[in-house]
DNA sequence: CGGTTCCTTGAGGATGATCAACGAGGGTGG
DNA sequence: CCACCCTCGTTGATCATCCTCAAGGAACCG
């Protein structure tokens, strides 16, 4: 959780329900707001001319999303939908400044979060610029696991359709679904009954 | 400029020189230390198993660069090198972090820095995910035409190697050379005497 | 059950990577 | 001033592989 609910609400802060699929924001819009998820998921996505979507990030419950262009006034460079059905909290991008100045403390925080979706940005750029598919769905795989608050020891099932992680990793659903099951020969996935283990 | 020259020195700020392509740090180093270019230039990089490079990034003089890390307690996920004769002042990380409390108009300064990284970094791959070797191309020319201090109405010359602008898209040299020349039959940029203008 | 979503397989084609060779330009030292 | 070298640019032929298109099967849910 980035800001205090309670605090957003006295700043002006609106509480919206989003079915699955809603959208939020879309590329080439102005950023106008701050949003913060209450309950549900957002999934930040690109389509390309030729009508393939690239899931650029995704944030659950507690996160904010879309705040680099409200600093930069720039204007998104990916849409945003709900993935499910979903409580979002949006707050005007004077308000959030307002807020920032009087709570420094948050300042600290939105650093660290910046500094950790570059990161990640960083490390997806360089697994996917490697042509080799498994080593681009290995470079997913990897960051699910870390991302993984409970570290299990042994393998987790991994909760994402074929063509989500297609679209994470920017391939094919059938390159995924036939690079994976090369995986499984090597030893390194597992799948049973059509449900796959990292 | 991020931080005052005169500040960094006087926190204990260490100035050195380096030849070109030089290392200022290895992908995977730990991060201890923020750097800031006084003079020069530094790409950060990485090298796929298969020697192939990507560059993240590229700073100028007076930009800091590797700061993510310095703030998440992470590994760097990428290598520094200059690419021209330069000198870096050098800062411990716990330094660092006292200069940000004491004089905090610089976190504001930090997080507009940070916000425009990550806006780029998302341009960018969603300009690689097109496998299309034209449009990755044209995402490097105009992020270049966008940086451009100077905003010329006319044609820039592009102050880039062919290898260089690969290593930037993950293409490969011939393809950059060939897509090129694809693009200057359609118009799109010119080429005189090996010169690339766009 | 019936429908929807997801998974899977095969065949074929397109295209970027690879490999090899050569050309052009610029700088350096004799 | 020339010869050499080194980096960069260019071209062609071939290959590997991912994408595309098409079809069908499996699982899940109301």
């Amino acid at each position: 959780m980035l800001i205090d609910k309670d605090i957003l609400l006295t700043w002006g802060g609106l509480i919206k329900k989003y079915k699955k699929g809603e959208v939020v924001f879309r590329e080439g819009d102005y950023a106008r707001y701050y949003y913060q998820i209450m309950e549900g998921k957002v999934k930040m996505y690109n389509v390309s001319p030729s009508g393939k979507e690239f899931i650029q990030s995704e944030f659950m419950k507690g996160c904010s999303f879309g705040e680099p262009p409200l600093f930069i006034d720039e204007l998104y460079p990916s849409g945003a939908v709900t993935t499910e059905p979903s409580v979002i909290i949006r707050l005007a991008k004077d308000k959030l400044f307002e807020i920032l100045n009087d709570y420094p403390l948050y300042k600290d925080e939105l650093i660290k979060l910046l500094a950790k979706r570059i990161y990640n940005k960083a490390t997806t750029a360089r697994d996917i610029i490697n042509n080799d598919p498994e080593a681009r769905i290995l470079g997913f795989l990897n960051h699910l696991k870390r991302n993984k608050t409970d570290q299990e020891s042994g393998m987790i099932e991994v909760p994402y359709t074929r063509q989500e992680i297609a679209n994470y990793t920017g391939l094919r659903v059938e390159t995924v679904i036939r690079t994976l099951s090369k995986m499984k020969k090597n030893g390194v996935v597992n799948i049973e009954q059509h449900k796959l283990f990292y």
